[in-house]
DNA sequence: CATCGGACTTAATATAGGTTAAGCCAGGAG
DNA sequence: CTCCTGGCTTAACCTATATTAAGTCCGATG
């Protein structure tokens, strides 16, 4: 198994020997070609993805055909449906393969079990959690308060690993604008 | 204490009559007459807040002076600034009382000490926090695919009690447009 | 009781960003 | 090698929503 998962968690917090081998034997190595899907709208999503090579991205497709995207998952961040998944209900998201991606993967009923036998990890999903409202909050504000120019230099400046391997309507999508307004914005010259 | 925290946490997770009598004495009930503030940003957020009765309101103010609303919460509802309280960070939010406000209140040294001794108190947190993310990923969803009106209709539905107590403007900026803008659209007749 | 400020409305005007449409270019499939 | 598809660009035109500016109403305050 890559040595990225326990990389990780042991960000967050500890795990002793016995529990990283447990752990090891709940999740399997998956891989998607580019292009390929890890879950459909509608589906329910019976598992959690750590990405260990590769990128998915979640989005959604709205009632006129437009997709929007939720979120980009490269190397070491993980990746579902969070409504389908604790629900157990059918997805409205929809998880796609941008380049082949490699994973790590964990059924729902494993997941749960994990929690009851290793506090610790239960505590490390906590904090992830913790950390996710923090950045969508920091985004619903952005999406609120700044034009789409400051939004693509906020998204720059997060991840600037992604951009340079993201296509620009992927990352339009994103920020919330049009492929074509996206073009004409970076452009538009802010010359020197 | 008033009952309805046990019955927020018995909600998602079992509390033994020991741990309940030991949780109880985590937290002190405080509050906050109108328009008064529970936290400034530039402050950092020493605690966490469980609204028991009245309405809080979380916002930032943006470079142009505008307020932008992220959340609101009722009783039964946990308030604070997540970046703040996660890193001792000066927050970037206000918390607002809307109305005379109660609430319990926990310190995070506190709040770290009762995840440590209260397993089952991890768990909800988790389960909140999974429960905030899928929140906020359908208000983004929502932001960049629904127009204005959409936008109104979802927070009512998902919302009922809280539009009769609110104030239109404080609507107007949680999904995300401008007080006369508001006005307009929701005059503008879908008659019957 | 008078006044003041704040919430709501209306309306004229302005603009960020969307839509439609066309053309260009590069890379993958045959 | 050629073709085709998909990503990017450009440009003309369009629309949802913002801005500015008044004006009304009402509840709080002195």
């Amino acid at each position: 198994m890559e040595v990225t998962l326990f990389e990780n968690i042991r960000r967050q917090v500890f795990l002793t020997e016995d529990q990283q081998v447990l752990l090891e034997n709940y999740f399997q190595p998956k891989s998607l070609k580019k292009k390929h899907y890890l879950l459909q709208e509608g589906e329910v999503n019976l598992g959690l993805a750590f990405v260990t090579s590769g990128i998915l991205r979640s989005f959604t497709i709205d009632s006129n055909g437009f997709e929007h995207v939720l979120q980009f998952a490269p190397a070491d961040w993980w990746m579902a449906d969070m409504y389908s998944l604790t629900r157990q209900e059918p997805a409205r998201l929809f998880i796609e393969a941008l380049e082949p991606t490699e994973y790590l993967w964990i059924t729902k009923p494993q997941l749960d079990e994990a929690f009851e036998q290793i506090p610790a990890l239960e505590r490390h999903f906590r904090i992830l959690a913790e950390n996710a409202v923090i950045a969508y909050q920091n985004r619903i504000i952005g999406n609120l308060s700044q034009p789409a120019i400051e939004r693509y230099a906020a998204f720059c400046q997060q991840y600037p690993t992604l951009i340079q391997c993201l296509p620009q309507k992927q990352i339009a999508s994103f920020i919330g604008v049009t492929p074509e307004f996206f073009s004409k914005m970076i452009n538009t010259i802010p010359m020197h």
